[in-house]
DNA sequence: CGGCATCTTGACGGTAGTCAAGCTTTGTGG
DNA sequence: CCACAAAGCTTGACTACCGTCAAGATGCCG
């Protein structure tokens, strides 16, 4: 048994973020491999790390220009309010996960703009340097620059897929399908192989399943008799992620 | 009144793509203004112009590494199929619009890959050529690869929207939504100036808007009723587009 | 004319949204 | 330490929307 909680595992007191960390999640960003080491120390020299509590939100203001930023610890959810309460949730960002959040009235590229939020569901860990000099180090380096529009692409396209995947299917399916992506992000925490390591409310399944949180209580309950997961207040845990899977109905292409 | 039916306005018997449309194309693409002449005579010197006829796949198989391509005339649908007879259309490409197809082992860009199907909604025009010349083009010249990424995204970014917005409405915003997003593609026809310009079928609607052919239709003659659209076997024509824009309870952001 | 694809309409049922009440855990302040 | 509030979650009843199935109408083309 493990000697923390589950809460306790889930809300870290302090993000440990030393620079070692930094560094190697800095080497391990895919598309550096293709890079000059100019343009490597180029991004090692200008990315600055910034420690986040729970809950606290990626504020644009202090980047005029728009941000690149890499996800070091923790999770981010990108979310959007599309109504007074209602809010849906793009995407959630784990540790090497990396994001541009610009102003979409700049012509240039864009994946996330500012009517979109950036917020932490753990205590997180972020990189983040000003868009005016990542993207002269882009320019400079057309093999990065080919390699980062390649994962960038790769990345939206995967959205794009999981979003037409989710518009016809009924509320379970697409529940076991989002619980199987999220499984598969982020590392996992000692003592609680199966647990989805970030904070996560019925409220945000529901925001990133386009369902209500009745319904995904009542499907969570459903797994939950079937022994294919474990839930409580803001934590799910996958038991079995092979029936999970089995129940999403997805049939491999 | 105009000469022709619509039947014979949607699916005119040739496709007139002459030498100077071909130009006219290539030229007003948009991330284009930004390259060099080398780059802009090399696009011009390998894109081939093939006209197809409606309902006509465009094939990926001679195109080993992949293929860009441009709409010069008509339109041209994007699905996929997710089931046995039920298939998911992604997008509709009109004149002007450019694509990627490729292989998804290829670890770079992409934005429709192989099990993506493409074919013409209306008798088309489509210049292509082959990815092996196409990136070697971008990769000479960094202005034309970012202004091209940075196009790209923000389709890729577009389409996203619109599946985010979709997924929590109801039949009838969604369908609102779609007719006024297709009612701004493409040019409008001579005498029909409401009138979308491709084929279009209750079932193509329903597999954009993530419902059944039969909805699509109680909808669609609900509009008809309020003097919205008009609509016939395989066309809809749009009446009142402000009345649409209303019903499709969007609040601009 | 006949065959086919497209579209319409109806009846029925199920899924999931809405509203409401109540429960449990967590955090706060006296 | 306890009371209280707030957030998160569960459960129930009701309802509406939309999918399914089926039959029939309409337009298109050989």
């Amino acid at each position: 048994m493990p000697s923390s909680t589950i809460h306790e595992t889930l809300n870290p007191q302090v993000c440990h973020c030393s620079a070692e960390i930094r560094q190697g999640v800095i080497e391990r960003l895919p598309f550096l491999r293709h890079a000059t080491m100019e343009s490597q120390k180029g991004l090692a020299r200008n990315l600055r790390s910034q420690g986040m509590a729970e809950g606290q939100e990626i504020s644009p203001l202090r980047f005029p220009s728009g941000l690149f930023g890499v996800v070091a610890r923790g999770a981010v959810k990108v979310y959007r309010f599309v109504g007074d309460q209602h809010f849906v949730i793009f995407d959630v960002l784990t540790a090497g996960d990396w994001f541009l959040y610009g102003d979409p009235d700049d012509q240039g590229i864009r994946l996330y703009s500012y009517p979109d939020q950036l917020s932490t569901l753990t205590t997180s860990c972020v990189l983040t340097m000003d868009r005016g000099r990542f993207d002269p180090l882009l320019r400079s380096d057309p093999q990065l620059m080919a390699a980062f529009f390649g994962a960038l692409t790769g990345r939206l396209s995967q959205a794009h897929e999981r979003f037409v995947r989710f518009m016809a299917f009924p509320a379970d399916h697409r529940l076991s399908f989002l619980l199987t992506y999220l499984h598969s992000k982020g590392p996992k925490k000692p003592g609680y192989p199966g647990l989805i390591p970030f904070n996560l409310t019925r409220r945000d399944l529901a925001a990133m399943a386009g369902l209500t949180l009745e319904t995904v209580s009542r499907v969570l309950s459903a797994f939950e008799s079937e022994g294919v997961v474990r839930s409580g207040r803001g934590w799910v845990e996958v038991l079995n992620l092979e029936a999970l899977h089995r129940r999403s109905h997805l049939t491999e292409v």
